[in-house]
DNA sequence: GTAATACGCTACTGTAGCGTAGCATACAGT
DNA sequence: ACTGTATGCTACGCTACAGTAGCGTATTAC
């Protein structure tokens, strides 16, 4: 059910994710579905979830750099993959229509960039970047670039991208006096 | 009739413009719109459009970087303003809705970036930038950093971000040899 | 064998929204 | 005065969808 809901949700977002249609494409039963959520809204919950990437923690067993390089990497590599992909739009529309969000915990989406912050944290800590950087403008700056290229298409979302993607943030940061 | 409209769109997304609910919130009758729209998807194309920033083309007559910074500064300006700000995740969104792109142009939202991608070309010819760079690679970059900055709501659009944005572009790709 | 659990099916109510028909009204130009 | 144009209003018919009730069925655990 989850997995067709799913693919509901990527084609057409929030909207296309009616109990009816989940029930018709899985082949379930629509009261099965209400025996395993409480309404439609809890069922979108589950889906928006299940269209998350996982990010795992920064290791900081490495240098700053290696550690803003992998969690890059990672986000680059999940955002690459599908469901995530193709959802993409939908994941960041999704939490600000006061209807569709209903039940829908208020930050899941920051959750997924908190490696990516502490990672950002560190190597201003660590004085690779200036010290007194914008946590969030850096952020909006990596998150950003990973997400509109991952909109597009014919993007290849591979390691090269996300080494090229730290790479420019490095190298433009650190020209900063 | 289009003001109500778009405050509708902005609130929550194209699911929320409704013929009845324009209708009652402008005070016209439905039967009116009706006569201005041939159909809601039409009232949407309109509204898409309205919430849309004008972004004037790259000027010739100064230097690739101070071209690219003015398009930047404008489209930061454009972003930052209202419906424009609160409106950007369903201006991202919507296209990719089957049903609520109906009567949307296919390529209304890239023709916002085309004096972006002019001023990435223009400095990429002139060395500005590496000649080899990557021309949607680059627009990614910078759109992303733009429309993260717009989506938080405490970031301020102004010149000083622009400019931020610019020059970390620059100075990330100028350390590319 | 029996009870519990999970699922299926049909049918139903209620609501929101699209789009139309028919007719009345106000105001402009001539 | 007459006519065209824009608008308003009420009342529809139709569809999609949420959520529930009631009852039947199969599989599993013990």
């Amino acid at each position: 059910m989850l997995a067709a809901s799913v693919a509901f949700f990527v084609a057409g977002g929030p909207r296309a994710v009616t109990v009816d249609a989940v029930s018709e494409a899985s082949g379930v039963a629509k009261t099965t579905i209400y025996r395993h959520w409480r309404d439609r809204a809890h069922l979108l919950a589950d889906t928006y979830r299940a269209c998350l990437p996982v990010v795992p923690a920064p290791d900081d067993s490495v240098t700053p750099e290696a550690a803003l390089r992998d969690v890059v990497r990672s986000l680059v590599h999940g955002m690459g993959q599908e469901p995530t992909r193709s959802a993409l739009p939908h994941l960041i529309a999704t939490p600000l229509d006061p209807v569709e969000s209903a039940a829908l915990p208020p930050d899941v989406l920051d959750q997924t960039f908190s490696p990516l912050v502490a990672s950002i944290e560190r190597a201003a800590s660590a004085g690779v970047i200036p010290k007194r950087t914008d946590t969030m403008e850096a952020k909006h700056q990596l998150v950003g670039f990973i997400i509109m290229s991952a909109i597009d298409p014919t993007c290849a979302m591979n390691n090269s991208l996300a080494d090229r993607v730290t790479q420019l943030f490095l190298a433009g940061r650190q020209a900063q006096t």
